[in-house]
DNA sequence: CATAATCCGTAGCCATTGCTACATTTATAC
DNA sequence: GTATAAATGTAGCAATGGCTACGGATTATG
């Protein structure tokens, strides 16, 4: 059937997307936990507040996202409190934080003005393999 | 006030995350714009469950995307018929076809393998600024 | 220590993007 | 032409991430 063949070949091709969904799914907490440790390193502390004004949302919108991954066990929480990271949460961070720079400090290699590579890389990190940030180191060296 | 200029520091570095934000926003409609003019070029036609499969998920999840794309004037559907492209999201998917390919292109220039940049590029495309895009097209000349 | 300012939690709204289950329409086969 | 298969639509649920409005908790200030 040659129907068939056409179907399973457009198939074929969702895997890319497939991907990026999963990685778009990682993407906050990543992004949260990497701000947590800037944050502490930065301030001392990291509030519910900090982290508002840090990501430019409201604070329900971080208290619920904190709650959330409380639960997943990558910070810690309670109310009123400054927020924690788990050692789960800091070796989470230490790795975002390591790629961020890698991919920050490659757009600026490659010619992108500072500006434009800040902003960039923030959402680029999220979709880097492993494969294309060893790309990225080689080119930097 | 010390404590004022360390809020405003912090605030100041939401910026990435806000465009990021706003980014993620349109890459649903980029993509599926692409996918269309994709599927009609090698199909002849472009229908729901193609989209479905393209994207690996339910006939219902994109029927409604579909849906919200023909009332932001990018695509023409109507019920049980195949999906056309209007102008507007012909340039869009132009466009962006183009900026995968170029992304896509310099990865594999950079030394990626082939499967992980298709993954990559599909992710990185809707993060790359025009100042961006330039420096790999310089990369790769 | 009382009052004001700041911080943070809760309730409840919206949009988006997944899904399953079921109904309907269109196309295919016999 | 009717029965079956395939395609598409609709109803309704869940999770995520935005928001405003309101109220309680904590911290600073006088």
């Amino acid at each position: 059937m040659k129907k068939k063949r056409v179907q399973e070949k457009i198939k074929a091709r969702s895997v890319p997307f497939s991907q990026t969904r999963s990685r778009h799914a990682s993407e906050t907490a990543e992004d949260y936990v990497e701000a947590v440790l800037d944050l502490i390193d930065e301030k001392g502390e990291c509030r519910v507040l900090d982290l508002s004004r840090f990501f430019n949302v409201s604070h329900v919108t971080v208290s619920r996202i904190v709650k959330r991954l409380n639960d997943a066990d990558l910070l810690y929480t309670q109310p009123y409190k400054p927020i924690e990271l788990t050692d789960k949460g800091y070796k989470l961070a230490k790795k975002s934080k390591k790629r961020h720079e890698i991919v920050l400090a490659f757009l600026i290699k490659l010619g992108v003005d500072k500006a434009n590579a800040e902003i960039d890389s923030e959402g680029i990190e999220h979709h880097v393999s492993p494969s294309t940030l060893d790309a990225m180191k080689k080119f930097l060296k």
